[in-house]
DNA sequence: ATTGCTTAAGGG
């Protein structure tokens, strides 16, 4: 809320589908060009050389290993939810991003559900606006804008949603976007996250263990915000957001709506940080997640999460570990062998060919013809 | 710009 009302312009998300591109110039980067020395990227890295092959490849070079799959994806941050996925299955996890955009229509539309309750939930407590925007700079002033609005109004209403947090974890950004944050009767600052399901029952418990990863990220991040911890500089380092480039139209007017006189995006970041700092924001006291039926809306159960900083600490060392390049993935143990039967790409994954897990299990039918 | 770039979460 908030916002400006004006709610003609409330097509939400309207474009963003199908323009994933991307034309992929096969970046031709020779990064090994007299690049003096004291620069040493992989850890000591060799050349993959299956047989010796060395150099002479001028241009595909960057395909293989002394790479991060950070790099390898062109990535600069991760969502949290990355990392929530990541822990339900780290192989899986991996497979998404190579190949985007894989799902069957059973489970997209079990998930547009999901997404149109939260938008329903969404619209309760304020309207949304269309900001057309050009530039990831653009994208970055509106979601500061959107913070600027919501911190006062916590502080004053008590219930915001869709909250968007943002920091340096491990050595890696992680955006995400708290569900909900409201005090409680006695003046603790809960954080609720709404989980919609398909059938009426609740969930296995590697899933609530996601979901419990996933708001203990929330408070992770969020606290840190609150505490200053997470400083500008950061944040442009690891985007390269480019703080003097000019703002577009729509966003300068926006702003200016909003009763915010900034012109750049590095004034909006300041009094972003200067808000958050300095508003009385609490840490978050309350870790909840609320399982409900997606056809009936009823309640299935309700979680209340311990947070345990140093667990979570640890879970995201382990999961940063391989997005910087320090090891490989790995796929889920045996005994969670049944994830895979849900798995859009159990076919094709290589951690159950090579023997992460006996290949004995599940499909009896899987007759190894041939 | 001798090289760029992303709405996050959606559920199992």
């Amino acid at each position: 809320m908030a916002e400006t009302r004006e709610e003609e312009t409330v097509s939400a998300e309207a474009s963003g589908f199908s323009d994933l591109s991307d034309s992929e110039f096969l970046d031709l980067e020779d990064t090994q060009e007299s690049s003096t020395s004291p620069n040493k990227p992989g850890p000591s890295s060799e050349l993959p050389g299956k047989d010796g092959k060395l150099i002479s490849l001028p241009k595909w070079k960057r395909g293989l290993d002394v790479s991060s799959p950070m790099e390898r994806f062109h990535l600069k941050y991760l969502y949290v939810t990355d990392l929530s996925t990541q822990n339900w299955c780290e192989q899986q996890m991996v497979y998404g991003k190579e190949l985007p955009g894989f799902l069957t229509p059973e489970k997209s539309a079990v998930l547009d559900t999901g997404a149109s309750i939260h938008l329903a939930r969404e619209l309760e407590v304020h309207d949304l606006v269309t900001v057309p925007i050009t530039s990831k700079e653009d994208a970055w002033a509106v979601k500061f804008l959107n913070i600027l609005s919501m911190i006062p109004t916590l502080q004053s209403e008590g219930r915001i949603r869709e909250f968007p947090v943002f920091g340096e974890v491990e050595g890696v950004l992680l955006v995400g976007v708290i569900d909900e944050l409201h005090y409680t009767a006695r003046g603790e600052l809960e954080l609720a996250e709404l989980k919609t399901r398909r059938r009426p029952v609740l969930p296995p418990d590697a899933q609530k263990k996601k979901d419990c990863f996933q708001v203990s990220l929330y408070k992770y991040i969020f606290d840190a915000m609150v505490q200053g911890k997470v400083t500008t500089a950061s944040l442009i380092h690891h985007t390269n957001l480019r703080p003097e480039k000019p703002l577009g139209p729509s966003v300068l007017r926006h702003a200016r709506q909003g009763g915010f006189s900034v012109k750049s995006l590095g004034d909006l970041m300041e009094l972003v940080f200067l808000s958050l700092t300095l508003s009385d924001l609490p840490v978050i006291d309350i870790l909840k997640i609320e399982y409900i039926h997606q056809e009936t809306a009823t309640v299935l159960g309700t979680e209340i999460v311990a947070f345990e900083e140093t667990e979570v600490r640890n879970k995201v060392q382990h999961y940063m570990a391989y997005w910087v390049g320090h090891r490989e993935p790995q796929g889920v143990d045996v005994e969670e062998a049944w994830k895979c039967r849900t798995c859009n790409y159990a076919d094709i994954c290589e951690w159950r060919k090579s023997g992460g897990l006996p290949n004995s299990m599940l499909e009896p039918q899987a007759k190894k013809a041939k």
